[in-house]
DNA sequence: TGTACATCAGTGAACGCGCGTTCACTGATGTAC
DNA sequence: TGTACATCAGTGAACGCGCGTTCACTGATGTAC
């Protein structure tokens, strides 16, 4: 068994990690231009800097690498959620907690967030249903968390509902936050904020006005 | 100039029309499976039974194929807002009328929605932009219409941040009908009238609780 | 109406290119003793 | 600690394939007179 290591080099699987880390990177970066679809392995493995050949260690398939980024740009999008329950915020706050939190992540894990809104309705089957299945899982527990505002008059069928809807703004606002130069930041962050509210107002009144 | 034509036969033009109609739809139906971007000329070509060289005759590349299939697809979604407007339906009616058009038109242009959907953040830049300025457009023109809806205290800025929340949330509803069996039909179209409700509510309700 | 010429949708051969994948390999790192 | 062997991340040549694009062409349709 090794212990030490001659100063200022790495162990095999050390290497192996890091080569994994740069391919895992290359296509991050790569595939904003061209969708996980357009992206060859080749391309991948010359932007990493090793023979085509080398992917194989890591990965059997684009397709496999895929799912290693559905896993890892999910991760970013959970640190988020759990970012926006941290100190429990009252009602009135939750708005503008939400947007601050959202805005702060999006922008720190652009790839993350790029990919998962690529990916939804990208070209590669298997890829394309991982993501569906994370944010299924993710609509469910959000919806959990929406049992816990004032909306007990809400079934657990019509907070799913709801859930997805905020889900959906969402995205689409953190679709607007990658596209968009950074002195629209604050508009758009404040049209996030009147969407958001705009579903709580209707979510709150909404029994009173259907029957 | 030549006016009548021997019996059973077409004109030139009309024979090439038949031509450029099959390119498209080969190109609407073998997109579906892996977008545009995945596409390829000679499959195309293929498909529609012709050799690969014609495809030049029709179109210079397949993204000038695909702005083709975006604007033909527009004005299928356009048709379907036609449809919601027609006999100006009362306040209370909207919601239904309007989830019950969307579901009738979506399944039957399965393919051009289908093509809007995934092309919106799909492989091709020139597409993709094409796709988010007819939703631009599409959008303001939602607002004008929302501005004749009991909210006169909304300013026209508002009115599009809402028209962007109700596009996203049909978006949404759109893909898991092109995705669903058709038993799921009515549960879904159930969700989106709950989704529509909550959005009006909210708008109607709004500048009261936030000042 | 008949003839001579122009147009042009579709053909078919050929090209160079990047692709994923196979295979035998190298040589530094790791392990057993 | 030193030696002999095993592991395995990365190499490099080679393959067959589908791709977009070029070019000269064919022959039915269209036009001028």
């Amino acid at each position: 068994m090794r212990v030490e290591s001659s100063a200022g080099s790495e162990t095999r699987s050390e290497r192996k990690e890091r080569t994994r880390r740069a391919i895992l990177d290359a296509a991050l970066s790569l595939s904003e231009e061209t969708g996980l679809g357009g992206l060859s392995l080749r391309q991948v493995a010359k932007e990493v800097g090793v023979v085509p050949t080398a992917f194989y260690r890591h990965f059997a398939s684009i397709d496999e690498l895929g799912l290693a980024l559905v896993e890892e740009s999910f991760v970013s999008l959970r640190a988020m959620i759990r970012d926006v329950r941290r100190g429990n915020p009252p009602l009135e706050e939750i708005v503008d907690r939400s947007v601050e939190v959202l805005d702060d992540h999006v922008r720190a894990q652009r790839a993350h967030f790029a990919f998962i809104a690529r990916e939804r309705s990208g070209g590669s089957a298997v890829v394309r249903a991982a993501v569906r299945q994370e944010f299924a899982l993710f609509e469910r527990e959000l919806a959990t968390d929406l049992a816990r505002l004032p909306m007990d008059h809400w079934s657990s069928e019509d907070l799913h509902v709801l859930s997805r809807l905020i889900v959906v703004a969402m995205i689409a606002v953190a679709e607007e936050i990658l596209e968009s130069p950074d002195r629209e930041r604050d508009a758009i962050k404040r049209r996030a904020r009147t969407q958001l509210l705009v579903v709580i107002v209707g979510a709150v009144n909404w029994r009173s006005e259907r029957e």
